[in-house]
DNA sequence: TCGTAAACGAGACGGTACGTCCAGTCTTTTT
DNA sequence: AAAAAGACTGGACGTACCGTCTCGTTTACGA
């Protein structure tokens, strides 16, 4: 009878010290959060990890991949609000959320990923998946929600109306010509699903 | 005699070959279409405009921004159209112009510099007063000239509107989860506009 | 009763496979042989053996000493001639044979030894015993044989006569300012032992 | 009227400080004579000599040829001795110079050089041409002083003379099998040269 | 026959040095 | 005085090996 029935190759040589990753990880979210892209080098994080350089290198290709995997390790994605409430109003509460994030320091970070994932298809594709797409799933369902609930109407083109409502948050966060408030927030929402409701 | 009797001080020195400027500034805008912002290195700038660096230092106080300012300097902003139109047509024309561009490999160079104007307060400036506002500026006329026309509902708030409008075209051009298609312009006049439509 | 009476413990655990040093040896020696000393890294004869790293480490303490290892181990001292032959000419054959060798690409292999024994005191002893050593008793005991056979005078410093001899054959192959050519081995030896010739 | 009539070209941009030759020439040197040919690396040169990495390697292809260039640069040549005598005792001075540098300290360096030449043509063309050939040349002048004063026999060949010459020291020096004394030197020199005295 | 102990492969890991690239600055000569 | 060229410091890059370690697996022997 075999071990391992399934997929994963059985392991060969000594198994990577789960704290190493996290060391590098932690390391790299501190570095990305004051100083931005740039201050990311695999030799700061080295250094703050206290881990060797090619130690890094066996994990991630380069500083700017380290940096994305940090930021997805350590960003939540918007999760649905523990407190019960109607479909609407859970909306409303999850952009906010975001905006909130977008506003604080953390919205660096996001802007810093955004232009990482410039300059690597690698990057964007993690990025897309990883961020982009879990943000817009959560929201594309709480607005069928919404449609069951018939709080609002069907929308014909719910991708369009996700860019409605994403574009202008990153929009704003990215090129900063205003800032992201609440009342923003509610006006955005406002404006995107008006025409459909009831 | 001083030859510049007024405000300027008088020209001491060599003068500034003005085709060294230029050469400069082709130079980057060529490396940042090909290979993107990280090919842009003062260096390669150098070599390829056949100009040392420190002259290039003369100019700019760095990389990216030489990137930026070959970029601003050669792309126009949107312009109106020579023909004459309704207010309405002119708005998706320049609408679709622009999407055009995001779509065109200079896309590229504008997700650049968003992605450059996000590690230098700097460049963010002047990639918003240059870029962002102008191409807001452009179609905010137009806007207006559409509710003149009574076109449509006079927006209760423009600036959302000019969000609503750019936010989604930025957001899948820096994204790339989904293509800048012509549709995808029209449905977001659509969307955008039409609960003012008469 | 115990396989080993004597000094050796009783082998525990499993036993090493010969073929395990025979193939890091015979891997070390190609690698010597083209690509020179910087070319025998343990990684590499581990990759070319088929062997893990630590395999190595547990035969010989680093790269330089596998290679001594190898060169000492595939390295025949001189031997006698099997055609018998008068003391003279048979100095001579073994003088030639070794000069042959030296020119020979096996040569480079020696020139590689000498200068790896230079940084390190184990190698340079392990050359000396294994390599000078039987090279200069065999020359030794031919030269003994010469005078015994009246064939030339006694020397009055046989050790003096060695360096005589070797000396200058060591140093064209490491110098290289001149070949080592055959009629180079016979004025050599025409000039080092005339003297003394009856 | 040109600066520079003859081949030189004019010196363009800023001209190379001597000092940091001087300086990096010292510090290999100095790590040379302690810690031997593996202590010159790139890395502890540019420390002790206050200068950057890269500058090292605008002046030399990597740390061995500092190495060697350093070795060149401090060790003079046998200089013929200030005192006048006569040629055959000359030539004594001169090798007991040279067998007392390479029982001294010194001597160790000779040998690493000789180690690095054997996987480095460029290094080894090097050692040949400033070390090597100018022992060789000052001896040979001395020799054919002797000759000129009848104090030795016109030797068949001059090139074999110094190859017994030197061989044996550097042969001793090299494998280490025996000490290069002063009385070494002497019967070397007496043995060599002994069939050709009147 | 069944542990036990070593051999062995694989790979993680901290290091050290490599050789390169580029950034900025400084020091010259040339225009 | 600017431009042009190149020296120079300095920081980070990504890579190659090093030597050690920690595993899992294999193989022989001895109890």
């Amino acid at each position: 009878m075999p071990r391992q029935a399934s997929s994963a190759p059985p392991v060969r040589g000594r198994p990577r010290d789960p704290r190493t990753r996290a060391a590098i990880l932690i390391a790299a979210r501190a570095l990305l959060e004051r100083g931005g892209l740039t201050a990311v080098t695999i030799e700061a994080i080295a250094q703050s990890a206290g881990v060797s350089r090619p130690t890094i290198y066996r994990y991630w290709p380069n500083a700017p991949a380290v940096a994305m995997a940090a930021f997805l390790e350590t960003t939540g994605a918007a999760e649905a609000s523990s407190k019960p409430r109607n479909a609407l109003s859970a909306l409303r509460a999850q952009l906010h959320a975001l905006a909130d994030a977008f506003a604080a320091p953390a919205g660096r970070s996001v802007a810093a990923m955004v232009a990482a994932a410039q300059s690597e298809t690698e990057l964007a594709k993690a990025f897309r998946n990883e961020f982009i797409a879990r943000n817009r799933d959560a929201t594309r369902a709480l607005l069928e929600r919404c449609v069951a609930d018939k709080a609002i109407e069907p929308p014909e083109d719910i991708e369009l109306t996700l860019d409605l409502v994403f574009g202008p948050l990153f929009y704003r966060l990215l090129m900063g010509h205003a800032p992201i408030t609440r009342s923003f927030v509610d006006r955005l929402v406002d404006q995107v699903i008006r025409a459909r409701c009831t």
